[in-house]
DNA sequence: TAAAATCTAGTTGTTACCTCA
DNA sequence: CGTGAGGTAACAACTAGATTT
């Protein structure tokens, strides 16, 4: 499944798992919301009257620094930083080609986007936290798969296992692989008394039941002829 | 071996959207 | 129809503890 980034917000996962689409055509509802969130609050000037530092967007370093200098010493609380549009898609575009920075190009990010090396850092931290989290659902979507298809097929299994047992016939006609017996009519329905396990011909079984392609392929697997 | 740097996992606080009375 | 409260999701920033250098 691959996640198409609809902005530069939005997380850019390409995970591929059998019994996933490799991809989509349409972006999960939850990125759209994002989306427009961003488009809203990254993009939207404030109007008049509206409190100007509720839109503040990715104030510069020295006013980070200055922020912090209150937030350290103060009471003001701190204030959500909002990353602009360009921010993010640079970040993202960083983080696509590397999960992890070195100091140096922490640090040259950091003077590109006008943030703290700190911000950066917490940014790629977050980042890959969000990765995986995205991950471990989709991992998690997969077993889930797995799980109720391996149920359905125990289901079938115990199933097909009832009617075997069901159709286990007389002592008389059971017959040991073991032994060295004559060749097996086609009518017969045989059963290892050792191993437990039917080794009848088709004909027998077709006559009784109507054999899966499982069942079948068990006989295939189990002929009279071969040792358990 | 101690210390600094960096990581992960979990949490907190802010912001914006949505629903509903 | 407009509005305010409450719920929720996203995310930047923080903390603690583990790991690496």
């Amino acid at each position: 499944m691959a996640v198409f980034p609809i902005n530069s917000s939005n997380l850019d996962l390409s995970i591929s798992m059998p019994g996933f689409a490799s991809s989509s055509t349409r972006p999960p509802l939850m990125k759209v919301r994002i989306c427009v969130v961003r488009e809203l609050d990254m993009n939207r000037v404030p109007t008049t009257g509206e409190a100007e530092e509720e839109w503040a967007v990715a104030p510069s370093a020295e006013e980070e620094e200055e922020e912090s200098c209150i937030n350290n010493g103060g009471t003001k609380p701190r204030k959500k930083l909002r990353l602009s549009t360009d921010q993010s898609r640079l970040l993202e575009e960083s983080f696509r080609l590397n999960h992890t920075l070195n100091p140096k190009q922490k640090e040259a990010l950091a003077m590109e986007l006008k943030l703290k090396p700190r911000q950066v850092e917490v940014w790629f931290q977050n980042r890959r936290a969000r990765s995986k989290l995205k991950q471990t659902e989709m991992e998690c979507e997969y077993l889930k798969r797995c799980f109720g298809s391996l149920t359905e097929q125990n289901h079938r299994l115990q199933r097909e296992l009832e009617e075997l047992r069901a159709i286990k016939v007389a002592p008389s006609a059971i017959v040991s692989c073991h032994d060295r017996q004559p060749p097996l009519s086609t009518s017969t329905i045989t059963m290892c008394p050792r191993c437990e396990r039917i080794t009848s011909s088709k004909a027998a079984i077709a006559a009784a039941t109507k054999p899966s392609k499982v069942v079948t392929s068990i006989l295939k697997l189990h002929q009279p002829s071969q040792a358990c």
